[in-house]
DNA sequence: GATACATTACCACGACCGTGTCAAGGTTAG
DNA sequence: CTAACCTTGACACGGTCGTGGTAATGTATC
């Protein structure tokens, strides 16, 4: 009985059922069938999923960004690949380029937030 | 002398001036500036760029991604991050995700050198 | 001091991302 | 056998990515 249907699963983790096959997809949860085809979601995955969306919100990560790291992790020649390149020749100490992309990706994301989310969600009480 | 301006840095890599601003924006190639503020490429960072081109190919990584990874090497919390959250779970033995989604990939690069590059680039040899 | 570069900032444009919704068809349970 | 789910596929839509321009302004070189 510890297996959920999409529309279960997005209930209880608060994704949509929608963003749950699009997080399938990405390759970053991906639960097992049923005979049908049918979806069924873990208790594992469910945790994942809970926690997969604090780890976009936390450190400003994109799904299809997190979806380019487990591919690192499961294609060796992907990860080879890239820490090689990033091994070559740092040149310089690199000296300080975070600061200011880093102010750049923030206001990328409060766009976002400001875009999407639909305004002012929880004004419940009016008195 | 070893240190090429912006379109000398973007003749010898193939990239174009403007493409070379916005990688270092993704944080990938961060050339060291002249007391004016001129951008100066090291020999380093011009075989970087060289690669990345061929990195970016050979693997359908996107620059957005690649600067991800770069993200990931320097900030030290979004790495534990994304590990931890990786290392929760894998629940079953993870099947068959890949083969589906990888097509996917493809397709979308496909698309994309379709429409963006200029059709037949080499073919330098004929007969 | 004029010509040829550099810099940043902004507009444009097609393709993709993250989402929602709807359609057409298969499954499952009462 | 119908109602309530599930599946995949497609259209839509604002926002970002990757890329090219242009404009306004600063710097180097002759």
């Amino acid at each position: 009985m510890d297996a959920l249907t999409v529309h279960e699963a997005a209930q209880t983790t608060g994704w949509s059922a929608r963003m749950l096959r699009y997080i399938e997809r990405a390759g970053l949860v991906v639960p097992q069938r049923s005979p049908a085809g049918y979806r069924l979601y873990s208790p594992g995955e469910l945790q994942r999923l809970r926690t997969l969306r604090e780890l976009l919100d936390a450190h400003q990560v994109a799904l299809s960004e997190l979806g380019f790291a487990s591919r690192m992790r499961t294609d060796d020649d992907l990860r080879g690949a890239v820490q090689a390149w990033f091994d070559t020749q740092p040149a310089r100490p690199t000296e300080v380029p975070a600061s200011d992309w880093l102010r750049w990706e923030q206001e990328k994301h409060q766009r976002l937030i400001a875009a999407t989310r639909t305004p002012i969600p929880q004004l419940t009480e009016i008195a």
